[in-house]
DNA sequence: TCTGGGGTCCTTTCGCGG
DNA sequence: TCTGCCGCGAAAGGACCC
């Protein structure tokens, strides 16, 4: 969902769609319509969708937004601004749940769509035109099946570029649509602020300002040369290419991952070695199973690391084959940590990431010397299966099973009693198939 | 106000080989 | 043999998006 919109300026705008073949479709404050449509008793009042802790709002209604919560905020702040707003805990799976369902209705049209995320796409009608209609009819019939089918309300952009669909979807809002015409685009984009324009964030949008340019116009009548100086060479050019309504580039249905990743804030911050090295641990479990459900492998291992203070630092290791074995990268997770030599510093966050990925069926993997047959592949590839036939964490390794994640294990993790180190090797130990968190 | 978790892309720096 | 240049990949950081 989009955490910016501008005031519609498409008033004056024709309904001209002809070489508008581009739609941009997007759920309206998708994560809390989504528990709005069980929950139908809460509708028409303040909802927030986020978790407790130190996390963010995912999503709120409008009736929440008039108090001025906004996705992205703390919680403790969301809270504060609308006391009276119903929190809910995120249910993600119930969204993808939903989303799968939107995404068949659009892939229905054409099969051109390009999802950015779980509530938006990109649509190519081109296609689509001489079978379904004008593009406003498609999208009129897009926004009739998902308000059926799904229960929830969603807005339409309608332009001859992607970016300029975007940012029309985003002035629709609330369930709505707009045209953008193809021979009044530049009008268009040049009533609005700088920072609409996407790839324009806050600190892009204080670069901008200190050069004087606060508009799209600003930036359209500016040298490209100038803004290459002031943005990088890629970004100034692309900038000033959008600020001309230029942008080439095409709705791509299919999307490769190129890296697969997972990180934790703790509920508060540690210092304890152990407990930190069983949550890149707990991380690699997560990220390699990931990995190997994608059917890929990676080669490049990177860890983030959060202080106290916010600042963050990553390191990274290349390695010398590709993989998607947890033990891996557990092994290169920590040996990258332990070159920092953090002497007891509080960490806020830590994440493990695998970068360099392709198919795992590519290339062929090389066996090392000292790997048995049925080895650490084999191991972790039943894991995989009990996780499946039994629920995610059914087998864990032995030094998590008397853990609980991080998170809860922050809060008492100094009298917690210690099943491992996280340093040794990794032991699998299965949990009792039925039992529960 | 006190800042999540999933990503992508870009820039800079550095070391290496030719 | 030394130096400069170039290209390349790896590493690190940062901005941005949803």
């Amino acid at each position: 969902m989009s955490r910016r919109s501008y005031r519609r300026t498409g008033a004056g705008l024709s309904q001209d769609d002809s070489g508008c073949l581009i739609l941009h479709a997007d759920m309206d404050a998708f994560y809390a319509s989504v528990e709005l449509i069980d929950r139908p008793h809460l509708r028409g009042q303040p909802v927030i969708v986020g978790g407790g802790g130190r996390s963010v709002v995912l999503s709120a209604t409008y009736e929440a937004r008039r108090s001025g919560v906004h996705a992205a905020m703390p919680m403790g702040r969301a809270r504060r601004l609308c006391p009276e707003a119903v929190v809910i805990e995120p249910d993600h799976d119930r969204y993808a749940e939903v989303s799968r369902g939107v995404m068949e209705v659009f892939r229905s049209v054409t099969p051109l769509v390009e999802p950015l995320s779980l509530d938006e796409a990109f649509i190519d009608v081109s296609g689509a035109v001489r079978g379904s209609g004008t593009p406003s009819q498609i999208a009129a019939v897009i926004r009739d099946r998902i308000a059926d089918e799904q229960r929830i309300a969603c807005s339409v952009g309608i332009a001859a570029t992607k970016f300029v669909a975007k940012l029309a979807s985003a002035q629709a809002k609330p369930d709505g649509v707009l045209v953008v015409p193809r021979d009044e685009t530049v009008t268009f984009l040049h009533g609005l602020p700088a920072g609409a324009l996407w790839g324009v964030g806050e600190k892009t949008e204080e670069a901008l300002r200190r050069l004087g340019l606060v508009t799209v116009a600003d930036i359209a009548h500016t040298p490209k040369a100038t803004l290459r100086r002031a943005l990088g060479d890629a970004s100034g050019a692309h900038l000033h290419d959008l600020a001309w309504g230029l942008d080439p580039r095409p709705v791509i249905p299919e999307t490769v991952e190129k890296s697969i990743g997972g990180e934790e804030t703790f509920s508060t911050d540690i210092d304890d070695p152990d407990v930190i090295s069983r949550e890149l641990l707990r991380l690699s479990e997560r990220v390699a199973a990931r990995t190997r459900a994608a059917g890929l492998v990676g080669r490049t291992v990177v860890i983030k690391i959060r202080f106290a203070d916010f600042s963050t630092i990553t390191r990274s290791r290349t390695l010398p084959e590709h993989t998607d074995l947890a033990r891996v990268l557990h092994a290169t997770a920590l040996a990258l940590y332990a070159r920092l030599g953090l002497d007891r510093a509080r960490l806020r966050l830590v994440g493990v990431r695998l970068e360099g990925l392709r198919e795992a069926s590519e290339g062929h993997h090389q066996m090392t010397l000292d790997e048995r047959p049925l080895g650490w592949r084999e191991a972790e590839r039943a894991v995989d299966r009990a996780s499946a036939r039994f629920g995610a964490g059914a087998v864990r390794p032995a030094s998590l099973v008397a853990q609980p994640a991080a998170t809860e294990e922050t809060a008492r993790h100094r009298r917690a009693p210690r099943s491992g180190d996280g340093h040794g090797p990794l032991r699998y130990q299965a949990r009792h198939p039925y039992g529960r968190e």
